[in-house]
DNA sequence: ATGCCGCCGATTCGGCGA
């Protein structure tokens, strides 16, 4: 069985006994971290290795940023950055191949305040991405596109639709975006387990969203059809977001059998 | 109608996030 992850650790210095802590409790084969909020040469890749995890990194002064864990073996990068717009340098997108499985790890554009160029990158940043799936879809392969989507999917997904109704998150253009990914072949794995709704994996620092479960579902991972036959099972890890210094995301997994 | 909280990087505060 392989487990691949997805967390937004919102500081990956900030954040890194509760980082090393959830490596060492959940042990995923795949930890596919967002906002690690530093450079390069920044990156604690040799905390990491002291649990058995090689690294491969997109780090960018101050904010965004990406990475992938690997338990024991060493990701083989496929690429960095989507194409399409020369002039876009957040660090968003990485993509491996590990354990016989493509895995991309995305943080995509929260896209606030709306309407309004934020928004605008937002939307052609899910275009350039959709290109990019389109791609891997093409190759047939096991994949997973796993990460901080920013797109609230349902009102099912947010606890108050109406609270969130004029967020970037839940537009919906922004839904029609995410859902186009969908139609292309690619499997919502948390969304599929869970259709009465309810799941979060964000919560806000602000106004006692945690206290009240004010949350909701952005984190996502897309599974290719191939790799979509093979779903085990699927979770939230959201005890992990009431520990002291917690990030505002809990992490997300996937539990994949291995290839026939 | 806005801030709440929290990171980062630069200097006591602004940018950014969701």
């Amino acid at each position: 069985m392989i487990k691949v992850a997805g967390f937004n650790i919102n500081g990956v210095r900030a954040r890194l006994p509760r980082l090393l802590e959830w490596l060492e409790e959940t042990r995923p084969s795949v930890a596919c971290l967002q906002e690690i909020k530093c450079q390069d040469d920044a990156f604690p890749a040799n905390e990491f290795e002291k649990l058995g995890y090689k690294a491969i990194w997109h780090g960018q002064k101050g904010f965004n940023g990406v990475a992938i864990l690997a338990d024991g073996e060493a990701p083989v990068e496929v690429g960095r950055g989507l194409a399409g717009d020369p002039e876009d340098e957040h660090s968003r997108y990485i993509e491996a191949d590990v354990f016989g499985i493509r895995v991309s790890c995305i943080y995509l554009p929260n896209g606030n305040p709306q309407p309004g160029p934020k928004f605008d990158y937002k939307l052609r940043w899910m275009e350039r991405l959709r290109d990019r799936m389109a791609e891997i879809s093409a190759e047939e392969i096991p994949a997973v596109v796993i990460g901080d989507y920013n797109v609230i999917p349902f009102d099912r997904d947010v606890w108050s639709p109406a609270a969130m109704s004029g967020d970037a998150l839940m537009q919906p253009a922004s839904r029609d975006a995410y859902f186009r990914l969908l139609a292309d072949g690619w499997t919502d794995a948390i969304g599929l387990h869970n259709p009465r709704g309810g799941v979060w994996t964000y919560w806000d620092y602000q106004a006692g969203a945690w206290q009240r479960d004010h949350g909701f579902r952005i984190d996502h991972a897309l599974l290719s059809p191939e790799l979509a036959d093979r779903l085990d099972s699927c979770g939230v890890d959201k005890a992990h977001r009431a520990r002291e210094k917690a990030s505002d995301h809990a992490p997300v997994w996937v539990r994949v059998r291995d290839a026939a």
